[in-house]
DNA sequence: TGTTTTATTGACAATTCCTTGAAAATTTAG
DNA sequence: CTAAATTTTCAAGGAATTGTCAATAAAACA
């Protein structure tokens, strides 16, 4: 079962859309102030938020950075229309989603629903200064952005898929679902191409290493 | 049965449209004054307005302000196109519906209409220069509207609702719910046709980034 | 109906990527 | 240390992909 934290400064408002979600088979927890929302935040397990932006005691942007500090879960962010203005958008910010007040309960039920079979993230492989985002088929360094050509993506996926382990050029091949025919000396220009991009020294490498004789590992 | 409170200056429209209202049975009370407009919604229960913006005596901003404290029904805006220009768009101003002038009646009453029956309003996606109002199916640069086809808005707001995600061409055309016969190459058609509209470049996107040998993506 | 708009397709150029041979560098074996 | 084997890298050629024009088919519209 989904559970909801809903920070609603309106109490009408927010009894309804809590009665809304349960009815929608959906855990809510519903608060009213900024210290409430964090507080629950931190001893509770949430799976999605749904924020009311024209709050009293703090300013509601600060509280969703708050929120993403504490719990890096999605955000749906509601507001009514005109107050976010000349302003941050809430997508500028990152929320998940935006919604405009008034809006139907149906359609926030809708939105949830939404964000949370969106949100099965894809894989993330951190290793070192490399994050991999597999789904997105996307590499940082350093939260620099690396730019791989498909063969040199895939080539790297299986490497750190099977981390550790000593890879023959022609299980690489295999592995990276490249063209069955891709010769071994093909398998060593990605290699060095990729090297190359993540800044890795053939020499004394920190990602790559060459087994003489045998083909490369990832470590 | 519907009441519209019409402010419109010119005396010769604000009949036309009076009359078209009315043949479409729908409770005109016309005005072009914001004194009378203001005094009106004091006094008599409106469903919806509709605001020329080009007024004489004071500020068209100001005076919807001024609606929006006594009355907080619809308020579609229509002003002559590009007078809006680099200031706030009505859609910030949060107006229901936005029309350049000139427009032709019976749009104005299509959308009446469809303000009336959403009752709620639509969700705006705004990155950088482009709005994308999705439920009106329509999209700004800069406040100024792009027209799209059916399809090329289709394949936009999938590629806006997966930013940042790497989509292949058939998962455009499953995402942007297009004939799931739909060739790739139509798909690349498509995105062409998007940049040139919205002035992005290929060779270096702001938005809309291809992906060789995968496909495209939103950022 | 005829007219206009939109979607699709082929063609071609431009671009990007993969492959390959060979030279240079490195490692191993004798 | 030297020679052979292997890896690294360069650079060029060729293959595949993408961008876009223009023509056509299909669809929407009046």
């Amino acid at each position: 079962m989904n559970r909801v934290l809903l920070i609603e400064d309106d109490l009408q408002m927010q009894g309804l859309i809590k009665e809304y979600l349960e009815r929608f088979h959906m855990d809510c927890f519903a608060c009213s102030t900024p210290g409430e929302a964090l507080e629950a935040l931190k001893k509770e397990r949430f799976d999605i938020a749904v924020l009311d932006l024209m709050l009293p005691q703090m300013d509601g942007f600060d509280l969703y950075k708050e929120m993403k500090k504490i719990a890096d879960i999605p955000i749906i962010i509601s507001s009514a229309r005109g107050d976010i203005g000349n302003k941050i958008t809430g997508f500028e910010l990152g929320a998940e989603d935006f919604l405009a007040k008034p809006y139907d309960p149906r359609e926030l039920v809708l939105r949830i629903e939404a964000a949370l079979k969106r949100g099965q993230r894809s894989t993330l492989y951190k290793i070192g200064d490399l994050t991999i985002d597999e789904a997105n088929r996307r590499i940082f360094i350093e939260d620099y952005e690396i730019e791989l050509t498909k063969a040199e993506f895939d080539v790297l996926l299986a490497l750190i898929k099977n981390r550790g382990k000593t890879l023959s050029r022609e299980q690489i091949v295999a592995l990276a679902s490249l063209d069955p025919q891709t010769r071994r000396r093909t398998v060593d220009m990605h290699i060095s191409n990729i090297r190359q991009k993540i800044g890795d020294d053939p020499k004394k490498p920190k990602y790559i290493k060459s087994l003489w004789g045998i083909g490369y590992r990832f470590e």
